[in-house]
RNA sequence: GGUGAUGUAGCUCAGCUGGUUAGAGCACAGGAUUCAUAAUCCUGGGGUCGAGGGUUCAAGUCCCUCUUUCACCA
């Protein structure tokens, strides 16, 4: 039996989400399939400590709370407290969530650079940077944009083209600017500080080969090997939000070196809160168990820096990395523009149960790298059938009989062999959720409660019901399917925690453990009148949950105002020629900020990016209608060749364009998903 | 471009170290049943296992080429 061994000390985590955004479906793959297993270890009677943190530092932090007018501080404040909302409303239990910019978190970067520094693993070394002129800041490579050098595309990032898919240097880009303030980046030299990972090959060869990772993850790890292993720039210069260097005034910690550092550093509040030894399980010598869950794209960092880091700086190392694939939904990337891209708040107002997804998401897991679909027909399809259908509807199904007419008390058979079945499967479906193969455990799960139909198909004891004589066998068949559906429960609990509370109290019983599985309801236990416990998905809830994530790349207001039956509005009747048309310099632009102007009654400031240098300034007339808020981040189209127009509240770089009439509007216009910024329209 | 993964019934997925007519759930069709918030049970149709080549007595399973999708490239 698998619950026969002695109880193991565990350390697990997940990875630290970064604290610019919400948490979306595809964060919680990770969080629920960790709980999952975090879940189950505890009910092995193991001692398990689950813990996280934001992931607070770096420069687009930096640069999003300067934007919104707020410290950074306020803003990771802000943004641990949704975090930590979503993770609780998702049923992910850690045992303390903490933040990357926390005083054991600093202690302790700082501690672990000097101990490398004393190992002589870090040295320095002048390098040429992109820099940002009038923003007085060095650029990391996402904030410099331009144009591709293959293609041409405009408007792409420093390191590769999103059109063409060419990778390249940012100094290869045509026009190159500063995506933070639009000038002309400068190579500027600089010292930064490197980690020498180059020296920790051997070492690193071992460890990624000694079984701490999934086969297909060493296969990926020996690549970076054979390409030999370069140092690691650890250091961003100032300005920067993160931890100073020690011994290096406006030198700062690169994030990537402080976020797993942040595990230890959750843990260690945790210790402090709890009386934990933190050295039993960060020691060098540690026998207690650490693990790492993540997604497969940052499989690079814990499987190489930060093991290094660890063995460098005289702590224990993971004990393994568990590494999963990513979400697709509906067999694409998420998308804004299909509705496809959910967070977990808008899952939450729209199907609310949250068990119906970590029931999906494990039904879809296994230990691999693989990507996994949510697709949504058959997310309801499978929550409906599995849950609903087959789960659910043996309690209730017999619960009635019971307390009808038994007032509540079971009367179990001896020796059923429907319930010495489902007791067989314990070792197996244990084996299952230890391995990570969730999606295993539960098809056995439901071929198990396929069984459980079957009993109570094959006794039918509606029919019971009826024959005076039959009194016994009918409490004795709804007592035994109770009992299966008791043994249902205890192997769904890690995966449904609250539906599995709210059967413990239907059944009366204890919490349900795993060494539940060899105890069994007994001969005059009373259960409580049965109540539904779950309702299925109406379909319905789908569709309003997409359209509500559709980015609104159609016109805003929610209402057409625009009735179908008016007449087609006559056309002005002046022929042009093509030539005329072509001289209109149509673009799609995207607009990068919005605002109210101080004493203009219908214009609204544009800033308008065309994928040049500097954003164009355009006054709109379209106050009447449209909320600068809404407005940021849509694309339109614009007239790029308008001559400059000097107006009362400044120069008006151009014209965007809006359908009217005395039915309503302006409307503005949006083209396709698919179009990018600087596209022309012909 | 390089590297690691990936492509199996309409949909979502199982198929361990190669071995009898390739499996499940959902969907679909027929039947049964009515205890259950239409749930359940039985039966059935449906696949040239991405494409091509090779190894083998035998390949979805191994090798090569091409191709799909995903990720990473400090």
């Amino acid at each position: 039996m698998a619950t026969a061994h002695t109880a193991r000390k565990i350390l697990v985590t997940s990875a630290l989400p970064y604290a610019n955004g919400s948490i979306h479906l595809g964060h919680l793959v990770e969080y629920i399939q960790t709980d999952i297993w975090v879940r189950f270890q505890k009910m092995q009677g193991h001692t398990v400590h689950y813990v996280c943190a934001d992931d607070t530092h770096g420069t687009p932090i930096m640069l999003r709370a300067e934007k919104e007018g707020i410290t950074p501080e306020a803003l990771i404040a802000d943004v641990h407290k949704q975090h930590s909302a979503d993770f609780n409303e998702f049923l992910v239990g850690f045992d303390h969530y903490y933040s990357t910019n926390a005083p054991e978190n600093k202690a302790l970067s700082q501690s672990i650079y000097l101990a490398l520094k004393g190992a002589g693993k870090i040295a320095s070394k002048v390098i040429e940077q992109f820099y940002d002129p009038l923003k007085n800041m060095f650029l990391p490579d996402r904030f410099i944009k331009g144009e591709c050098p293959k293609c041409h595309a405009k408007d792409q990032y420093g390191d590769s083209c999103e059109v063409c898919g060419a990778t390249y240097n940012p100094t290869e880009l045509i026009n190159a600017y500063s995506a933070v303030s639009g000038a002309a980046p400068v190579r500027k030299e600089t010292e930064h500080y490197f980690f020498k990972l180059s020296e920790c090959a051997d070492f690193l060869k071992e460890w990624t080969r000694s079984g701490t990772l999934q086969g297909e993850a060493a296969n990926k790890m020996s690549e970076w090997f054979e390409s030999g292993l370069n140092d690691w720039d650890i250091s961003r210069d100032a300005p920067y939000f993160g931890f100073e260097i020690p011994d290096a005034p406006g030198k700062y910690f690169y994030v990537w070196l402080d976020a797993p550092i942040g595990y230890m550093a959750s843990f260690k509040k945790l210790c402090a809160d709890t009386g934990l030894d933190f050295d039993e399980y960060w020691a060098q010598d540690a026998k207690t168990e650490l693990y790492h869950f993540i997604g497969k794209d940052i499989l690079y960092f814990h499987a190489l820096f930060w093991p290094a880091t660890l063995e460098y700086s005289g702590y224990r190392k993971p004990t393994k990395i568990f590494a999963h694939g990513f979400l697709t939904v509906n067999g694409e990337k998420m998308s804004k523009s299909r509705g496809t891209f959910i967070t977990a708040r808008s899952y939450l107002e729209h199907i609310k149960n949250p068990e119906y997804l970590r029931y999906y998401y494990a039904a879809k897991l296994n230990s691999s790298m693989e990507d996994i679909d949510l697709s949504l027909d058959d997310f309801v399809a499978r929550v409906n059938s599995d849950l609903v259908g087959k789960y659910i509807n043996i309690a209730s199904r017999t619960a009635g009989f019971i307390n009808k007419q038994f007032d509540g008390q079971l009367r179990p058979s001896s020796n059923n062999p429907v319930v010495a079945e489902l007791k067989s499967s314990a070792a197996m479906i244990a084996e299952a959720f230890d391995s990570r193969e969730y999606g295993k455990a539960l098809r056995e799960i439901m071929r198990l409660a396929d069984s459980a139909n079957g009993f109570v198909a094959e006794k039918a004891p509606w029919v019971m019901a009826k024959q005076a004589d039959q009194t016994q066998a009918l409490q004795e068949v709804c007592s035994d399917a109770l009992e299966l559906f008791r043994l249902l429960t205890l192997y769904l609990k890690p995966v449904l925690p609250k539906l599995a509370g709210e059967v413990e109290q239907f059944l009366n019983i204890e919490s349900l453990s795993w060494t539940s599985v060899t105890e069994e309801l007994t001969a005059g236990h009373r259960i409580q009148s049965y109540q539904h416990l779950i309702t299925r998905i109406d379909p319905k809830w789908i569709l309003d949950m997409t359209e509500a994530n559709k980015e609104n790349l159609t016109a805003s207001p929610t209402v057409a105002p625009v009735k179908a039956s008016v007449a087609p509005a006559e056309t002005s009747g002046m022929e042009i020629s093509i030539d005329d048309f072509t001289k209109v310099d149509l673009r799609i632009a995207k607009i990068i900020h919005a605002e109210h102007v101080e004493g203009a009654e219908k214009l609204l400031r544009l800033s308008l990016d065309i994928g040049e240098a500097k954003p164009r300034q355009v006054f709109a007339g379209i106050k009447s209608a449209y909320d600068p808020d809404q407005l940021i981040g849509r694309l339109t189209l614009m007239v790029a060749n308008l001559a400059p127009r000097k107006m009362k509240f400044g120069l008006s770089e151009g014209m965007v364009l809006a359908a009217s009439d005395e039915s309503g509007g302006p409307f503005i216009l949006s083209p396709d998903a698919g179009a990018q910024l600087g596209m022309r329209v012909k």
